[in-house]
RNA sequence: GUGGGUGUAGCUCAGUUGGCAGAGCACCAGGUUGUGGUCCUGGGAGUCGUGGGUUCGAGUCCCAUCAUCCACCCCA
């Protein structure tokens, strides 16, 4: 083989590609019915903006970009995530001038460099939700349940919920130093001890468990959150209560992105091994000013589109693909593809999905090719047909076959699809 | 970046102490010169990941390398 793909990117062909679609169609129908617009961003930007949005502390920014300097001399990144293009965007073409909150949806490609495993991708496929210019907790909870619909409309039936808050940039500071405070007495590897100077809030989310022994007494952040946070929080668990969206609190869910102020949320799925996480997201109120932009709060969500198809084979659950087409054509002879070309066209304009046999296949292959096309109704045309001005309409369920005139073919389908 | 597992046909894999490279599925053709699914018969296919070494002889043993999978760190 002289090619392969680069590695770390997942492909996705039939009959696979459909769960693919599927995962997509689920979370934009979600998002549309609660009122967000499509919005479609570069996948990649300057690096300065992942840089400031993302945070240089970031394990994203410090060491997985994917980053390259361009023939003028500019250097740019492929989008580790969505967030911050989308919210550059926003402000760049003054949507947040309008009413608030701008709620948009997009989906794509990221990109990080790391190495793969299960679950993990060089190239992974994102669907990003955002709703930007509102510290209403009622679009936390919004964008929370646009997730949870998706899952569900998927079937998926083992997602689980962790919910937090970060604090905001009046608390935030005090909980942090206790943390470090107490951290900086634990016994860890050096690069932990840099974490615990950089991010320490990160440490909390060590799954080592010598590391994670150590932590059974640190300070959490729900002790700590001033009484704006934990009013905040505290709406927005009331209002998933309302919506009987469960919940788990985690006080120790932190997420690996600098931006994230107050709500911050995750969802896993038990069946995944170690890359369980397929969606998580969050508040980011100080975001806007962080790229140079006003003050504007937002909160958004990111779900893993590969990791929802291994969820979804996971927990077995079959997505229906429906056949490719309706009716077959299988000409017999150079003469009757010809006309049979026509007819498959003149199907495809009628709205009927329709393909037919190519290459002079004989007549048993081009049968094969019907049944395997999984049409409802072959259409034969062969010599004798072309000779009587009509074709053979053949139902491949019952085996039914009647001639009918060339000129009625359209018609006939039409009728007979939809009985 | 670190550690371990695996590389043989399109796919899933077998291959004994080193002795002619195989099976199932898939694909193609025929059985039926104008009829699919089931069945029967036949067929095409592989530089055994790649390069080197040991040997009369290597899919098998040794070394290197690449790819891939799983895990750590971290994240969707």
């Amino acid at each position: 083989m002289m090619f392969q793909a680069p590695k770390g990117v997942p492909e996705y062909y039939p009959p696979r590609s459909a769960i693919f679609l599927a995962v997509r169609e689920a979370f934009a129908k979600a998002a549309a019915n609660a009122g967000y617009s499509y919005i479609e961003v570069p996948v990649f930007e300057d690096t300065a903006l992942f840089a400031r949005g993302v945070g240089e502390s970031t394990d994203v920014v410090t060491k997985e970009m994917y980053t390259f300097t361009d023939r003028g001399g500019r250097s740019v990144t492929l989008r580790p995530e969505f967030t911050a293009g989308v919210l550059r965007s926003t402000l760049e073409h003054n949507l947040h001038q309008g009413q608030l909150p701008v709620k948009l949806w997009t989906t794509g490609p990221a990109f990080r460099y790391e190495q793969p495993q299960a679950g993990r991708y060089r190239q992974l496929q994102q669907f990003n939700v955002e709703a930007i210019g509102t510290e209403d907790p009622a679009v936390d909870a919004e964008t929370i349940a646009i997730a949870w619909s998706g899952y569900r409309a998927l079937g998926l039936t083992k997602v689980r919920l962790m919910l937090n808050s970060l604090g905001c940039r009046n608390c935030r500071p005090q909980y942090r130093a206790a943390l470090q405070d107490f951290l900086r007495r634990l016994d860890l590897d050096e690069a932990t001890r840099q974490r615990v100077e950089i991010n320490p809030l990160r440490v909390l989310d060590d799954k080592r468990p010598e590391v994670r022994a150590q932590l059974a007494d640190a300070p959490l952040i729900p002790d700590h959150l001033c009484a704006s946070c934990k009013s905040h929080h505290d709406k927005v668990r009331t209002l998933l209560e309302d919506l009987s969206i469960p919940w788990e609190d985690n006080p120790r869910l932190v997420r690996g992105l600098d931006y994230y102020t107050r709500t911050t949320y995750e969802f896993d799925h038990p069946d995944l091994g170690a890359q369980s996480g397929i969606g998580g997201g969050g508040r980011y109120d100080g975001l806007s000013e962080d790229i140079g932009g006003p003050r504007l709060p937002g909160i958004g969500f990111a779900v893993g589109v590969d990791r929802i198809i291994l969820a979804i084979e996971a927990e077995g659950l079959a997505v229906d693909t429906p056949p490719r087409v309706a009716v077959y054509g299988v000409p017999i002879g150079e003469e009757a593809a010809r006309r049979m070309f026509a007819l498959v066209h003149e199907l495809r304009a009628a709205g009927i999905a329709a393909d037919m046999a190519y290459g002079s296949k004989g007549l048993k292959g081009a049968m094969k090719g019907a049944d395997r096309s999984g049409a409802s109704h072959a259409v034969i045309l062969g010599e004798r047909d072309l000779a009587a001005g009509t074709a053979q309409v053949k139902n491949l369920q019952t085996g039914e076959q009647s001639a009918v005139p060339l000129a009625e073919i359209v018609t006939t389908l039409k009728e007979r699809l939809t009985s």
